[in-house]
DNA sequence: TGTACACCGTACGGTAGCGTACACAAAGGC
DNA sequence: GCCTTTGTGTACGCTACCGTACGGTGTACA
């Protein structure tokens, strides 16, 4: 099942070339080069400590951990792994441990933008806490990584009101709306390089590391631009010493300069994430 | 306390002006003219009916409804009075009954886009439901008309888990997180006119009339364009015959041919709020 | 060692939408 | 009946970004 998810997938990512390439790409991407690609749900030697590594169950009294822990299994995901497909009825939930996955917004043409990213501060698969049984937006695994995840049936019948994680949920909830609510002005009325410098503080926030790897081409996607728009903001700020950028392996280098070049709206997600999350209202 | 509010945001509402007008503009919006303006909480002759004119209000069972009705009282929302502002604590949450309501998210330099809409399908007040004190966006009434508002400590306690509106408030939730999705992409991919064509359709399906009050000076914040640009579309739009627009009186004559003009996100948007709200998953 | 291919820099014409400005007609207060 | 305000149509130069294209340089694999 998860196998189907991913072949059609990888099709519909690479069918949108904004950068105008004929068939090379989509071959490469497409079901000819990828059918010994196997999904990969490993069942790791899991501990409590590694899953609680997602700060959702993190933040769960040790009871309520307990008693989710039997429905909880560890699944390492891969770049482009697809979770979620417009549509689609949901089968799990993931609790990011290391790994960030994308929401995408798709058009029928298969132009993509991003609206969400999930790390571990929070749970892919929102719809089916708020009530959904198929997904109404395509993720996928953006930064490679391992995942606890839970089937959604489990997720259903085992939380109910009044439970810790009820509450988390719904403040992660109100953190993401806040996101897409921000990401929606911001693509309105914010440059190319601010969103970039924007995307790039977000995932950086997420992955806990100053490198990661990062094609211009999913940049490009992420953000629903051109690639040769990207290159020309990844050249700029790579010239003002913000960022080294080599052959898909990206690294921060001036983190603060990256904010002043940046546009308000990731500090307005963030302190809504902190402030919801972390503490009180 | 709310007179408090409609005089900051009448300000605030007013002092981005993406047609470069002077201060001209500020003037009438600002205090000066609007020192007499009363914030009118009417307390109508309200009778259960009325109330369950609210498509959330209406599906409740009996018994949770007449539980919850004395914690109702309705008033009358003019254009323009708003029921949010950012960090500021949130008293009431609303049930529109004929008003139709806008968040907005704006920007430090003041420019707002609108990122979502919320009429009698709805409650405006969401982020009490999801464990928010403050209110994260900005809020206003876009069409004049009655609302069915209730204390947020009145939601917070008298609504729990296993409660009809609490299982609808969370299919709500998910609508608005894809509304949010979309109009975010949207925002990215699509040209002035699908867009302005698409706020017309959403607006249209929740005022429920052919005909409703809408200046290019307001359409151009909602949508986060020039008014100039309003204006060439509306002319388009009208050489085509789809609507009749004059000095702010808005009719719509040919609803699908604005369908097909506009992108497919309204479509989309629709589709899910249906599916979520009037029956199954 | 060659040769595919992934990834990137750069260029060029085209255009949607911007900021700004101005004039004009209808509505409304005095 | 005048005068201010509100709402609108239109224009002009400008800029960011688009679609497209092509060549170059590393990396992987035979």
């Amino acid at each position: 099942m998860l196998m189907v998810f991913t072949l059609v997938s990888q099709l519909l990512l690479f069918a949108y070339r904004p950068d105008g390439c004929t068939g090379r790409g989509l071959n490469k991407g497409g079901i000819g080069a990828e059918e010994g690609k196997e999904y990969k749900a490993v069942e790791a030697t899991y501990n409590a400590d590694y899953l609680k590594s997602n700060r959702l169950l993190g933040a769960l009294p040790v009871e309520e951990f307990e008693h989710l822990q039997p429905h909880l299994e560890t699944v390492t995901l891969e770049v482009k792994d697809f979770l979620y497909e417009r549509d689609v009825p949901i089968e799990h939930v993931y609790f990011p441990i290391d790994c960030v996955t994308s929401v995408m917004a798709q058009m029928k043409d298969g132009r993509m933008v991003e609206v969400g990213t999930i790390g571990k501060e929070g749970m892919d698969g929102l719809p089916v806490f708020l009530g959904a049984q198929t997904a109404p937006l395509t993720s996928f695994c953006q930064v490679p990584g391992d995942a606890a995840r839970m089937a959604a049936d489990a997720l259903r019948s085992e939380i109910g009101p009044g439970d810790r994680l009820h509450e988390l949920l719904h403040r992660f909830t109100e953190a993401t709306l806040v996101f897409a609510a921000q990401s929606s002005a911001c693509n309105r009325l914010h440059s190319v390089e601010q969103r970039c410098s924007r995307w790039i503080l977000h995932t950086h926030d997420r992955v806990g590391k100053d490198e990661f790897h990062l094609t211009q081409e999913f940049l490009s996607q992420m953000l629903g631009v051109r690639r040769a728009s990207v290159s020309e903001v990844a050249s700029a700020l790579q010239g003002e010493g913000l960022i080294s950028y080599w052959r898909g392996n990206l690294r921060i280098l001036d983190r603060s300069g990256l904010e002043a070049v940046a546009c308000e709206c990731h500090g307005v997600i963030t302190k809504e994430f902190d402030r919801l999350l972390d503490s009180g209202a």
